[in-house]
DNA sequence: GCAACAAGAGACCGCTCGGTCGCATCTAAT
DNA sequence: ATTAGATGCGACCGAGCGGTCTCTTGTTGC
């Protein structure tokens, strides 16, 4: 019983670059097979389709793309830094992602005819994505430090919108120019459209 | 010779969107066969492979997006408002388009691993697409339209981003919203950073 | 109206797909 | 050490894939 769960995730852990870099239909169970190094009935007897496989490798993926754009978010005390911090994060911390770039762009594109399953997932991924901003704007909204005309839910759709939007013209050109062009964008109106200005409580580092 | 160049057009008419909606793999030949009414040899007639009709395919409903893209343009005197006028169209000039979302965002997606022919036709496409967004800013700035500090390539690679990524939320989501907010984001930007104030030469309508 | 050829049909090909299943093997509690 | 159940193997399945080719049918220049 041990050992079987050990395995399930190990084939997780191997199928998901696969199903991210090819797509749904893309990814053929013998590519799975190579990359696991089991055969069919080893694969099959820990998920009943390949349906199930690649729904639980997106959320396998999405989980880390999550977690790393939100790393280090928790220490940092104003929250329209924090919010800076997701920008870069989004654009330094490739290591230890899943290959083949963002499984949320990747997957919406993929499912968007046909598989709803799949994207059913994309849906609320983004939903926590943008959920997860929108909360850190609101917080900065009831401290004082985001401007209180400021909509935390376009806010929150502005930024995962350019940056989904930055990161596929920067994959398709192989360049890192538009990402970066796209986050100092955000940086800047962030800092001028977002940030309240020099609020009562003085608290902010030089 | 005549009857057959015209059944040729037809096909990628027809098949244009079942490419464009389900991608290259997603886009089986019954569904080709089904879309058209011609079985596999009168397809097979006209195209010596499945990739080179996707080729084709896909130029077909690049052309017509980027053409609806900057409808209208040509008669819009400022350059500025000329960049107004792309984004507006980019959101409200859905009719005519090749059904299932941006070619060029779907393709990019679909082809970034594996099939480099149809990735080079999305890097071609995304370049004719900045190549035209910057060249409207560059005669912006040659007629003082437009300010002589903006960087004419990146202001056409924000936008170009700016828009695709938010259609890719909007498509997700099935609301036209995300693309709205962008499109207002971007009018803004265009009016307080792009937009030369008060020139010499005073031409300004209203 | 006929001949020459272009166009389309559809049977056929080998292959790979996702998926099943009976059996051998391995693991682990006793 | 035994053994019961968990785990993995791999032959097998029908279906559908992209692609080919021959033969009929349609088109067109004369």
């Amino acid at each position: 019983m041990r050992k079987g769960e050990q395995t399930r995730q190990e084939i997780i852990r191997k199928a998901a670059p696969i199903f991210n870099q090819r797509g749904y239909d893309g990814a053929a169970l013998s590519d799975l097979m190579r990359a696991t190094g089991l055969e069919k009935g080893g694969i099959y007897r820990h998920f009943e389709s390949k349906q199930q496989l690649a729904a639980e490798a997106f959320d396998y993926a999405w989980r880390i793309a999550l977690d790393t754009r939100f790393e280090g978010t928790l220490e940092i005390p104003n929250t329209v830094d924090r919010l800076k911090q997701v920008v870069g994060n989004f654009r330094d911390r490739r290591a230890g992602l899943v290959p083949g770039g963002c499984p949320l762009l990747n997957t919406a594109i993929d499912s968007d005819d046909g598989n709803p399953q799949l994207r059913a997932k994309a849906r609320r991924a983004l939903s926590s994505w943008l959920d997860r901003l929108q909360s850190i704007a609101e917080e900065g909204q009831r401290r004082g430090e985001v401007r209180s005309d400021v909509d935390s839910a376009k806010l929150a759709t502005l930024i995962a919108s350019t940056l989904e939007g930055s990161l596929m013209v920067s994959r398709l050109q192989r360049n890192g120019d538009p990402l970066d062009l796209a986050c100092l964008h955000l940086e800047e109106y962030l800092e001028t459209k977002v940030r309240a200005r020099q609020s009562k409580a003085g608290e902010d580092k030089s």
